[in-house]
RNA sequence: GGAGGGGUUGGGGAGCGGUCAAACCCAGCUGACUGUAAAUCAGCCGCUUCGGCUUCGCAGGUUCGAAUCCUGCCCCCUCCA
């Protein structure tokens, strides 16, 4: 049986900020099962990574007892987000919704505990609620208060147009708080201010303000941008084994000890020990290693993540071709097919290698097209029909494809 | 409602009648090097049947010729009401 300090240690690593601390403490001393919410934005099926340190969160959490809903924003969602850089999102049909929340589920049930998480959907709750009520919500907040946030009030002071509706969204996630009766709330750094907000919506309806735990946002890739899919930057719970090592073993030296940080379970310890230990050059890329296969153990077991260890040193270390290519079988009505014309296929709806012919021809010429291991530049390099035949381009975009005649 | 400023290729930002597919920076991509790290160097960075073609908010117009001039529309910003 952990001690209350204890708890409160392991809940509080890796955080940026508990507000109020000391509400937190007693909160934590005197009940037993806390309400812990978390809202996730469904615009996207894909979660990735960067929002695996909130999961990561809840899980403790959950392991230590306490009660975690997983919401799902889709009345959020169906009504554009206000953090999206410039455009307003599709609305979602309630088709995509039930897609999006059932891969949601698949994902995170990979850390946490079906039977102990509650999901739920904020539609559910704003859907039935009247005009009169919303606007009496809206009333809760001012304009000006709603200026002292940071990224509002950055997008006032150099002009950058600020619609209604986005005023809308810290009380519309304030609600949900109050409606759910949380006493504690997760979300990022970039949340801030709606977690206040949920605190202010509480109190004015008359219960007791939720604590509020803001988490760093993990950086994507390229270690500057936050991890996101449209900037691509992001490696994908669903992605498999061999991408998921790749991409992680593609991170700087510097993001290692970030993404340390932010996703290793191990202790602080542990991983002060691996910067003492890491000097040079391949005791940086070992410890690397050990990263890329404890979060590819984590979606994927630890067989899988091994092979993937093991194929990225055949692959990197000893430049062999890949193994575990996805094959592709294609089918042409032409008896043969040009290989500058396999790059920029189009046919089935999506490009296979390259977005246009200009560009499976600028990749030719840069030298950067292997047919079976072989170096080639010629555009009209013919692919033979009916054999496998391996193609890579530059070092990530690989497939085995199979030519099928259709006739 | 009134007055003014502005919309250029992913982002920033030149260009203001021809030499403009459009400077430059960033991002991105490719190659060399390497640990799919960092740094560095080199090249690329609208589409193309390599003749050209379609781009500079949208639609027209003036001109031999427009991103550049004119008209209308849309959108953004500022100030006033």
């Amino acid at each position: 049986m952990l001690t209350v300090q204890e708890k409160i240690e392991i809940l509080l690593r890796g955080i940026e900020e508990v507000i109020p601390k000391k509400d937190f403490i007693s909160l934590i001393e005197k009940k037993q099962k806390l309400t812990v919410k978390a809202g996730f934005d469904p615009t996207s099926p894909d979660l990735h990574l960067g929002h695996t340190v909130l999961i990561n969160k809840l899980k403790q959490f959950q392991d230590l007892g306490h009660k975690v809903i997983f919401l799902i924003g889709d009345f959020t969602g169906s009504i554009g987000d206000p953090s999206g850089v410039s455009e307003t999102r599709p609305v979602l049909s309630k088709e995509e919704l039930k897609k999006n929340s059932a891969t949601y589920k698949k994902q995170i049930f990979k850390i946490l505990d079906p039977k102990k998480t509650d999901i739920q959907f904020n539609s559910s709750w704003f859907n039935k609620m009247k005009p009169q009520d919303f606007v009496k919500l809206a009333s809760s907040m001012t304009v000006a208060r709603m200026l002292e946030r940071e990224d509002f009030s950055k997008r006032y002071k150099s002009n950058q147009p600020i619609s209604i509706h986005e005023f809308l969204y810290p009380l519309v996630q304030g609600y949900d708080s109050f409606f759910l009766k949380a006493d504690v709330e997760l979300g990022g750094t970039d949340q801030k201010f709606n977690l206040l907000v949920g605190r202010d919506i509480q109190k004015i309806n008359g219960m007791k303000e939720q604590i509020i735990i803001t988490l760093p946002i993990l950086e994507g890739l390229d270690g500057v941008k936050k991890m996101s899919k449209s900037l691509n930057n992001y490696v994908g719970l669903t992605d498999n084994p061999d991408e998921m090592f790749g991409k992680l073993m593609s991170i700087s030296d510097e993001m290692m000890w970030r993404y340390y940080d932010l996703l290793s379970f191990k202790t602080n310890k542990e991983i002060k020990k691996l910067k003492n230990m890491s000097s040079s050059g391949i005791d940086l890329m070992e410890t690397k290693f050990k990263l890329s296969l404890e979060i590819v153990e984590r979606f994927h077991g630890k067989r899988k993540s091994i092979m993937a260890l093991e194929e990225f040193k055949n692959r990197f270390g000893k430049k062999k071709d890949p193994t575990n290519i996805l094959n592709l079988d294609l089918k042409i009505k032409q008896k043969s097919l040009k290989l500058i014309d396999l790059l920029a296929h189009s046919g089935l709806g999506e490009n296979i290698f390259c977005q246009s012919k200009s560009e499976a021809r600028r990749m030719l010429s840069q030298s950067a097209v292997k047919v079976d291991g072989k170096k080639v530049t010629k555009e009209d390099f013919l692919v033979k029909i009916n054999k496998k035949t391996l193609i890579q381009v530059g070092k990530r975009r690989h497939l085995k494809i199979t030519l099928k005649s259709s006739n």
